[in-house]
This record gives C-alpha cells, structure tokens and sequence, in this order.
DNA sequence: GTTAAGATTCCG
DNA sequence: GGAATCTTAACG
C-alpha cells in the first residue's frame, strides 16, 4: 500500500460515528467481533471482543426503554448514535450500552457478553463499568472506545433475553446476535 | 409520599 | 424456585 506502513495496515481502527449513527438492526450485528478498549489507569488499557449484543429499536419497540417515552433516564438514548447508555438492573447490575441510529430516534445495543465474561451484569463488573458512564462519548472518550482488529465472526441469532413483559410480536424479535 | 417492577445473577 | 437490592416511573 503507497503512503502506508505495514503497521499502520495492521492496527486496529477505532469506530467512528458513522458506525454508530446506523440503524440498531445493522450495528447490533456488526458490534459482534468488535473490541471494547477500556482504561485500567496508570496509562495501560484492556481489550475485550464483544461475544453476544442485542438490538432496542425506538419508541414502538415494547422491550425497549424508550418505549414510555423520554425520560430522564433515556435522554441519552435521544441523542446521536456512538453514546453510552448505562442503567441499573434489580439494584444490582449495570447494563452497559451503546446508543445508536441519529438523533431523536432512540435506540441503543445491549452489549450481553464479552469473551471471558458471560452475560451483562458479570462484563460491567469486570470492567468498571458503573453509572459515571453514563452519556459518555465512545467517539471522543479517552477511558473507553472500540476497534475494530477485522475479525468477521458468523453469527447466530434468536430472541431477546428477559423482555416477558413486551407483547408477542416484540417479545419474539430475532434481535439477539451471537458468536456460532 | 408510596409502590411495583425490573434488558440479572447466585444460591439452595 | 427464590432472594438480593435500589432506581425509576407511575400514581395519589
């Protein structure tokens, strides 16, 4: 490649906002295989692969938290996709998600696994992730972001987790992607 | 002010 | 199968 060094082909690039400002159906999906580079102080960074996400898909979604409308809560999930949207679950457990599409059409990826650690609540503890993540900006943030190192995984998909008390039809979305 | 329920996990 | 644990949103 002219004007390019080996290593730069090799590195891994970092995912912009036109990643993000897609539609959910297209980044949940492609966020499988992807890196999520994360701060552990004293200028050092982890890498983790994303494993399994899922897909929340606007106001009409039933499943999806925008679905009673803005709230305080959801403002960030209003704003333009490649934000951070993180909640606490049953007292407990932080979600951590990525928000997506444009702004004012709230949507946001569930990120459920990373390679290590299964399911949502045990990555967030893993890595840190608590509510001072909240609104952060995965496009400009110094303490979390994600590359993409090529890998194309093929991927299985089938309902959502833990949504019972969405109706039928949203219950039943095939919008959880995983690694075969 | 009060209350019900939750995009989960762990224990028995 | 059921508890843990606390924020959010709905209701009064």
């Amino acid at each position: 490649m002219r004007g390019r060094s080996r290593i730069e082909m090799n590195e891994a690039k970092k995912l912009s906002d036109e990643f993000f400002c897609r539609d959910v159906l297209s980044v949940a999906p492609d966020l499988v295989g992807k890196i999520i580079v994360i701060s552990s102080g004293d200028n050092t960074w982890k890498r983790f692969m994303i494993t399994e996400t899922e897909a929340y898909r606007g106001e009409e979604d039933e499943a999806c938290h925008a679905n009673k409308g803005r709230t305080p809560r959801t403002e960030v999930m209003y704003m333009q996709g490649g934000r951070i949207y993180v909640y606490l679950v049953y007292g407990i457990y932080w979600m951590l998600n990525f928000v997506t599409s444009v702004r004012d059409d709230p949507q946001a990826v569930l990120i459920r696994s990373i390679e290590g650690f299964n399911g949502p609540g045990r990555l967030t503890r893993a890595l840190g992730i608590d509510k001072s993540f909240y609104g952060e900006d995965l496009i400009t943030s110094r303490r979390i972001w994600v590359e993409d190192e090529g890998f194309r995984p093929v991927l299985g998909k089938s309902k959502r987790i833990g949504i019972d008390y969405a109706g039928s039809v949203w219950r039943n979305k095939p919008w959880r992607y995983f690694i075969i």
